[in-house]
Parts: structure tokens; sequence; C-alpha cells
RNA sequence: GCUGGGGUGGCCGAACGGUUCAGGCGGCGGCCUGCAGAGCCGCUAUAUGUGGGUUCAAUUCCCAUCCCCAGCUCCA
């Protein structure tokens, strides 16, 4: 089946159709690297990488494109805001370029620990800075854009279609901001945007048509970067619900006007986390990164877990006990594949296969739903249970187990919680010997004697398990 | 102030107006086990913010109201 999803240009569910068949091109609105990556930040990506790897699971290839903002901003107006690179510089007393290094290194090892897959390309805004003056000039060249002071600002106005994703056309902008006391004076309209800005105070600065210091605008380095390594059109966008306006409201009008050509077919935003129920912000002091997680003694994989778990477009409640509930719900899977190892009994014929015909449809058409998680996680647990029952009875053969095993690595190519799960082989003399010694006591009915060795083995990091196929042993974690 | 999304059991979260309202986690009990672990079964569970309305039937549709979140206004 084709999957669905939202796209934010229509607001609704739609068949998903690349460009070009079995190929999807896909940009991923990146990071600003002025401070360590929130699991807010995180929630956006785990989003973006499960569906990533959904639609290879459907047999897509998919170019992905992240970005990495590395040149400061100014959030809100031109004029007033702040610019968060520069001001982290001035706060650790180092220069942007060294901020920006550092916060990519610590992104990039929070992509690797979250287990992300990796991106086709990682282009960074200071990298394509000529991208971008070549884009502007043509939006100037089009009459899109123009020069007041050595700046370059994009006229609302000019661009028809202005509005169409986020609905704020320049008319509705114009009543919202009635009260609006202060404007740039250098913009024709209120709503104009800055393309590139002359600023010869800004640290991070290049030279351009325009003036001699300044640096682009925040919105620009999106369109320059994503027809750069994916072509004029795209097949979907993402990001989160703030980036919706002005961000990619602007991406749109800048690439559209320029090429002429529709920018992006689906736009994907996913929603805000909350933790404990409140919106995470720096006044309440509730903003968690991944370090924080794992100094509490969790996994990344679980917080993996906890964010793959609610749907995308909805709000998701951080809480640390569903952190511990994310961990346990990733420990169930991983048993049920372990058990799944040792499974060698008469085989149930039809029973396994209609369970696995089962759970494959049920988890398929569930992700093909705008990758509805809940029931395909749901069909997922269903069918571990169902074949929990089987393996009770002995009734699942070695075969059969091994099929069950390749399907749950399937799902986990796209859930990527599980892991490799092997027997594990290698075990000390010293070891061997005291679970021999203890087999004896056992045997023996010595009952001491064996919860004492196995006390022992777990000190030394082996956990013992009696089952009624004969004693079984794993390395803790 | 305007616009949109949401409030579901102890917690997290599903659900196209209609079979007992998924699933996970937690707690309790049972089976299995020497014990433990894993697993299975049952209970927790007469859960849909509140008050009205429409309907044979409402978590679902309508109105009102409270709370949470976001965007715009404003500010950070």
């Amino acid at each position: 089946m084709v999957p669905k999803l939202f796209n934010a240009l229509t607001k609704q569910k739609e068949a998903f159709k690349p460009l070009k068949e079995g190929v999807v091109t896909m940009y991923n609105c990146g990071l600003t690297v002025y401070d360590y990556a929130s699991i807010g930040n995180l929630r956006a990506y785990t989003f973006v990488d499960v569906l990533r790897r959904y639609l290879e699971f459907k047999g897509f290839t998919v170019k992905q494109v992240v970005n990495f903002t590395d040149v400061g901003h100014i959030f809100g107006d031109v004029d007033v805001g702040e610019d968060r690179i520069e001001a982290a510089a001035e706060r650790e007393k180092k220069d942007p370029w060294a901020i920006a290094e550092f916060y990519i290194e610590a992104f990039l090892d929070d992509w690797r620990k979250m287990n992300f897959e990796e991106p086709m390309v990682r282009p960074r805004a200071t990298e394509h800075i000529k991208d971008m003056i070549e884009l502007v000039q043509k939006l100037i060249d089009k009459g899109y854009a123009y020069v007041v002071n050595g700046s370059v600002y994009y006229d609302v106005t000019k661009f028809k279609d202005y509005g169409k994703l986020s609905g704020n056309t320049v008319e509705k902008l114009k009543l919202g901001a009635g009260g609006r006391v202060e404007f740039n004076p250098e913009k024709r309209n209120q709503f104009d945007f800055a393309l590139w800005i002359n600023d010869p105070k800004h640290v991070m600065n290049w030279k351009s048509p325009w003036c001699e210091k300044g640096y682009p605008g925040w919105h620009i380095e999106c369109s320059a970067m994503s027809v750069k390594y994916l072509g004029e059109t795209l097949d979907i966008h993402t990001g989160g619900v703030d980036n919706l306006f002005p961000h990619h409201e602007n991406e749109i009008a800048q690439s559209e006007a320029a090429t002429g050509k529709r920018f992006v077919n689906y736009w994907l935003h996913n929603e805000h986390l909350l933790v404990e129920g409140q919106r995470m912000g720096r006044s309440l002091g509730n903003i968690y990164k991944l370090s924080d997680v794992v100094a509490r003694g969790h996994e990344p994989k679980a917080l993996r877990y906890l964010l793959l778990s609610t749907h995308y477009r909805q709000q998701l409640n951080f809480t640390w006990d569903g952190l511990v509930a994310a961990k346990n719900a990733i420990d169930r899977l991983v048993n049920f594949v372990r058990r799944l190892l040792d499974a060698d009994g008469k085989g149930s014929g039809e029973e396994i296969k209609h369970l696995i015909e089962r759970v494959r449809r049920d988890f398929e058409d569930a992700m093909d739903d705008d990758l509805n998680i809940g029931p395909a996680l749901a069909a997922l647990f269903d069918f571990v249970r169902d074949v929990n029952k089987l393996l009770d009875d002995n009734l699942l053969s070695k075969e059969e187990a091994g099929e069950v095993h390749r399907l749950m690595s399937k799902f986990d190519e796209v859930l990527g919680v599980i892991g490799e799960v092997k027997k594990e082989e290698k075990l000390s003399k010293e070891a061997e010997e005291l679970i021999a010694k203890r087999e004896e006591a056992r045997k023996a009915k010595d009952w001491m004697t064996a919860d004492k060795i196995r006390a022992q083995l777990k000190t030394m990091g082996i956990i013992i398990e009696d089952t009624p196929e004969g004693v079984q042993w794993r390395f803790a974690k």
C-alpha cells in the first residue's frame, strides 16, 4: 500500500508519491548550533529518523539532507533581536566559529547515541555563502528583492502565494500587527524579511555585492542548500511546528520566486514536547539534554522509544517515569528476541503463519496511515504475547523462531530500539566452572550454595536464569 | 485579544458515532519455578476536564465553560 502523510500545505493526509519513482528527496531543518540539543530537538529528529526508516522499509531510497545553521541569526525583528551564536560566543568567551564547531560535534554525538541513520549530506550554512549570495542576486534580478543601505529584503507583496502554507497572508499579518509600534524603516513593507544584512559589527561576516561586511538572512540557507543537494522541487521538507511560520513560509517565497517551480510537495511538521505537562523553557529550568537523561542513568534508546511512541503530530508529555516505562517496554522486546534464540519446539504450522501475516499487515497498515505508531506498536506487542504463548508450550520450531526473529529485525529497522540480540558464547573458564558447580549444588538441592554462586556470578556481570531447557546465562548490560 | 491543537484508567498513550474504549508501564493475585528471572492468565479498569444538546446510540458531532500547548499580537 502507498503510505499516507499529513501535508501541512493541504492540511490533509495524502498518498505519498515521490517525484521520481522509488527515490525520496527529504530536507530536514537542522539545528542552530549555539547550545546543546534539547530533548525537544531530539524529538524532531526521532520523527525524521522513523520517517526515513519507514520509507526505507517500504522500499524507497531516501536522499536525506540535514543542515547545520552555524551562522548566528537574529530571532524576531532584525533590529531588536539577539544573535544566539554571538551571544553564546560572548558567554563562553570563544569566537562564534568555535561555538558552532563545538555544538556540531556535540550534536553528532547525540545523533549516534540516538541511533539515527546518517543523512546523505550535512551542509553548513557558512560553507554555502556563495550559493546564498547567488540566490539573493537572482531574487533581486527577478524583482522580488530590493537593496537598501547594503541590506537586501524580500518584498512579500511580490509573491502572490505568500501565506499558502501558514495561512499568514500579507493581509492577515497586517490585521494582526495593528498595534505594532516600531518596524524597520528600511523595509518597504512591514513583513518583508531580510535576505542579507549589512552589519560590520557582526563577527561572522562576508563580503557581498551589496556591502563589505554582512551576513545572510535566516531563511535563505535552507532554500540555497536544499536546491543544491536535492533539486528545485523536494518531495519532503520537515521541521518543528515552530518553523511553519515564518521560516518555512519564507523558504517557499524565496525558492518558488527564484525557480518558478513548486518548492516542496509534502510539508511535515512535528508537534512539540512538554515536560511534566509544561512547556519546556529556559525560565522553567526544564530544558533537558540527552546528557541529562544519561546522567540520570537512562539509556539513549529508552529516550528514543519514548519519543517515537507518541504520534509525531501530537504533543508528547515527557516524564521521568515515562522513560522508565520506555526502557521496560524495550526490555520486553529484547527478552522476546532472546527467547527466540533458544526455541527448538515441535512447530506450530499454520498458527505462526497466521500470527506473522497478521502482525505484518497491522503494523504496515498503521504506519501507512501517517506513521500511526500507536496501533503499530500495539500490533507488535500483541504478536509478542501470542508468540510467547507458543514458546511457553514449546510449540515453536527452530525454523519458525528464526523467521520470527527476522521479522522482528525487520520491524526494528524502523524502530531502532532492539538492536542485535545474539547468543553470547565466550565465558571465562572461572565462570564456566562456577556454573557447573552451581548445577551440582542444585542437583543436590543445596540451594544455599546455588544461590551464593548465582550472586557471585552476578557480581561478575553474569546473569543466571534457570529454565525448563536448562540453565541460561547472559552478560548484564 | 485572535487562530489552531489537546484534556481518555495510578502513569504514558490508541480509538473511521455502533461488537466488552488498543497497547505499553506500574501495582496486586494466580500458574510455572527450590527461590529468582523470563513468560502466561486474571484483577486494578463501572477511564473519556465540567455542564448542556443532537442521536436508537457520543471519547467521537454541536454549544457553553475551565485548564494545558502552540502560532499571530506583545515579549523573552
